[in-house]
DNA sequence: CGCCGCGTTGATGGCAGTCAATTTCAGTGG
DNA sequence: CCACTGAAATTGACTGCCATCAACGCGGCG
């Protein structure tokens, strides 16, 4: 069901530069980065197709998906300026990745020519280290929302993860760069449980909602501990039993 | 090629030898390898502690958890022999591991000494880009088991994966290393609910239990797509999402 | 023997998925 | 400027799964 690869970077209305972004911190791949935009949906790397490149995120965002045997789609990484992916430990993408918003801004590099380079340049290696490092972290403090118990605590979660990832705007204003859908296939719940929880937390006085896609923090420390927000929070403390 | 003839570090505590163990896939790491011996349940990393160390499992079983602020614990991973683990983006361990079976071993590098090893060393620090491709690959797994929508499904899909990374016994059984809680909480539902569920497979005859911790797959396929495992499963294909 | 950790089974209430309808909003073209 | 259109977002009603509490069987161990 893929399309060909992404590598010929000569996508429909992609563009196609040598010169690096403003926010690449790996300035050493430079030399190797070839960046392209993207718009709204469209395809930076297919699942299942040759893992022949690492990316970097330069503007816009990004999000890294599994399609389900049922069809259901998962996502496993928001990507935003800053965050590299494309990281495989077998020769195959078993990811796809979509740029979310129009005018997204990507640079790609040859992992081989990068490792090669890398292979020369232990400064390199170690970015390179630190930048996967970091995808792990990503995908670490994913695995901790979605395991939350109720969906209000995954949302509560989801908004300060992004509020720690994203620039602030005034007051404590965060601008959410993904739609409620995409919200809901990051914590794996429904779009309808996204929406009631959201309102939820607005009528407890948490949040604050400009517009769909902006949202102000009232309370952080409501957010923070999901214990305020269980319904009859009857301290289900013993759960950690301390081996000697 | 996982024959454990370490047994000379049989010590009721944790012993400390300067001999790298039989299943390292690093050799060139050999030279910085402190191997130590735990017990059921002792910490082998601290949660908060720096992370100084990278550490590779030789043989027995441990667990990557967090706590978190409500006391519930949530396993992260779950490292098997070959498995490296103790990669952090921040000089702090956001977790901690622990030994799951008596007599598990491990081995432990200096990070800062294998990092100016992998300096000189190209081809030391290929092998640890993909040592840590791998603990990529295996969060991204989880999160994908856990992201998934009923607990027989996700039970289903825990013993896939470990059948697929542990050895086979006669048939297609499975040793299970861990408890049902530790089941639990990597898969974040509760202990009941992972025993219901196994009940459940194997009166539907899709797995037998033989033992409380030896699972034969019966019928692989049944587990694979948790479809035929819906109550309903009249028919789910309208969940397809038309991608623009 | 009593204790404790592990595992299983039962009963019950609450939360969330599903189906459905409605509203809002951005974009388009007349 | 406005009507039209489709996607995004919200809200409601209902069913069902699962967390929780509780009890019990089992095996090891002091």
């Amino acid at each position: 069901m893929k399309t060909a690869n992404v590598s010929t970077s000569t996508g429909p209305s992609d563009r196609t530069r040598e010169v690096p972004g403003p926010t690449n911190p790996l300035k050493i791949l430079d030399s190797l980065a070839v960046v392209s935009t993207y718009r709204h949906g469209k395809e930076i790397c297919g699942q299942g197709t040759l893992a022949e490149n690492w990316f970097c995120v330069i503007s816009g965002a990004a999000r890294r998906y599994v399609i389900r045997l049922d069809g259901r789609r998962q996502i496993i990484d928001l990507l935003l300026p800053g965050d590299f992916f494309g990281f495989t430990a077998s020769p195959v993408c078993d990811f796809g990745v979509e740029a979310v918003n129009d005018g997204t801004i990507v640079a790609s590099y040859s992992r081989r020519r990068a490792e090669l380079l890398a292979d020369s340049d232990p400064h390199l290696a170690r970015e390179i280290r630190q930048a996967t490092f970091e995808a792990l972290s990503r995908l670490q403090c994913q695995l901790l929302i979605v395991g939350r118990i109720t969906a209000l605590e995954k949302v509560g979660s989801f908004i300060l993860e992004m509020a720690s990832r994203l620039p602030r705007g005034h007051h404590n204003s965060v601008a959410l760069p993904v739609s409620r859908y995409d919200i809901a296939d990051y914590l794996s719940v429904s779009v309808e449980t996204v929406s009631r929880s959201l309102t939820d937390l607005k009528h407890r006085g948490v949040i604050k909602l400009s517009g769909t896609r902006t949202v102000e923090i009232i309370n952080k420390e409501a957010l923070e501990d999901g214990e305020s927000l269980a319904c009859n929070s009857t301290q289900a403390g013993t759960r950690y039993r301390a081996v000697a």
